[in-house]
DNA sequence: CTATATCCTCAGAATTTTTTCAGCTAAAAT
DNA sequence: ATTTTAGCTGAAAAAATTCTGAGGATATAG
């Protein structure tokens, strides 16, 4: 676990309070970016791909619940709230958003450490940075994903696409959704790009039967393990 | 209707905090167990198989901290430790031990309630997403419905129907209440469309004699569970 | 610079879903 | 008992969605 190279994006508007953090957890070994507002950050979010984030509720630009909303639809990451309020339902709300964590300022660095790794634990069970998803095991630092003890070979979307619904298995995922995560707000293309890179996905699984990635005709498609 | 029904054991020697959250749980459609002190904890654990352990740390017989050691290799139950002291450092200690999250008393049963619920959607996500409706079941991540244990395959208006039923059961919705839910104001088209859908309805749940979906001629239809 | 891999678009085929319609049956009203 | 009305049903046309093969554009590696 300490030798693991996990990602952790920090996102708070106070400077002195992003050096102090990025500082501290660059020492426990830890990957750091950081961005002062929520913009910058989901600009980072995609090319970075944090293990977790680290998220101020109150900031000027896009507020923590705002972003707390929009980071599942981007990024499969762990949230950690940070706030300055001991208000209890401000808790409430953010873990409700879908928050997995949160410390009211000031806190102990070592209790956030100790927080940290318990969503890395969560997510990472074997301690080894690998997860086992039925016939899949998915190694997210080396970008590598297995399927019955092979190791695929994959292109990043296609990469990116699995990674998506591993983290979200026996999910239907709307092809909104899968766009959204792959390719971004932004993006102008066909909704027919999903059709062919589930294509591509099923061919390198040797599904031909569509039954380990099965479409729900009209809602999305659904990965069962 | 029922949400899924999860088991939550709670370890504490303290009777009126046992009383209190166990009133307030089962209030919310859990299913307690308590226990005492760590000892009894450890007896009741392989039967009541829980799904989160709430768990006081100080306690006379068999302390938290013990507990926590010994509790990952009998149950992968989620814990949520309880303390009286607000020593981050004793805070640190339980969740390096394995404790997935920490409450600082006195604490607010809302806030208790969110972190719970943070812990199933992480562990069980397939659970928590699930409601239980007479001989229907219903599991709105992964869009399906299941009659009988047997899932239904279902059309994208099917589906969207026998939903709108689920949530109001037992309770006569007119055709124009049909319609607008699911084609909206503006629908042109013939009322006659509603009657072929519950037909549809009817012959995948193999209700030939229109006893699970009735019907109440000049008003409408209802779902009976 | 060339070879290879990846990304994305397109259009026709295959399939499923939606909608309409006409004749029929059962219940309610006269 | 007859008429009227609302709902039921089978069939089929119309529409929508997904699948698939092919190919061009772009990026990457050797």
């Amino acid at each position: 676990m300490t030798t693991a190279k996990f990602r952790i994006l920090i996102v708070d508007d106070d400077l002195s309070i992003r050096q102090m953090l990025s500082l501290g957890l660059k020492q426990e070994g830890y990957i750091i970016e950081t961005a002062e507002n929520g913009e910058d950050a989901l600009e980072l979010i995609p090319s970075f791909d944090p293990h977790v984030i680290i998220l101020d509720i109150m900031m000027p630009i896009m507020d923590g619940y705002e972003l707390c909303k929009t980071i599942p639809d981007i990024s499969n990451a762990s949230m950690l709230m940070l706030t300055a309020k001991d208000a209890s339902l401000d808790i409430v709300k953010g873990l409700r958003l879908g928050a997995n964590d949160y410390l009211v300022k000031p806190f102990h660095f070592e209790e956030l450490l100790a927080r940290i790794e318990v969503q890395l634990r969560n997510r990472f069970p074997d301690l080894s940075g690998q997860k086992t998803i039925g016939p899949f095991v998915l190694n997210e630092m080396k970008k590598t994903v297995s399927y019955n003890n092979n190791t695929l070979h994959l292109s990043p979307t296609e990469y990116k696409l699995l990674t998506y619904f591993l983290w979200n298995p026996n999910q239907t995922l709307s092809k909104e959704k899968i766009i959204i995560y792959i390719w971004g707000y932004d993006f102008e293309g066909e909704a027919n790009i999903v059709e062919v890179y589930i294509r591509y996905l099923r061919e390198k699984l040797n599904d031909n039967d569509h039954k380990q990635i099965i479409t729900i005709r009209g809602l999305g498609y659904r990965l069962v393990v």
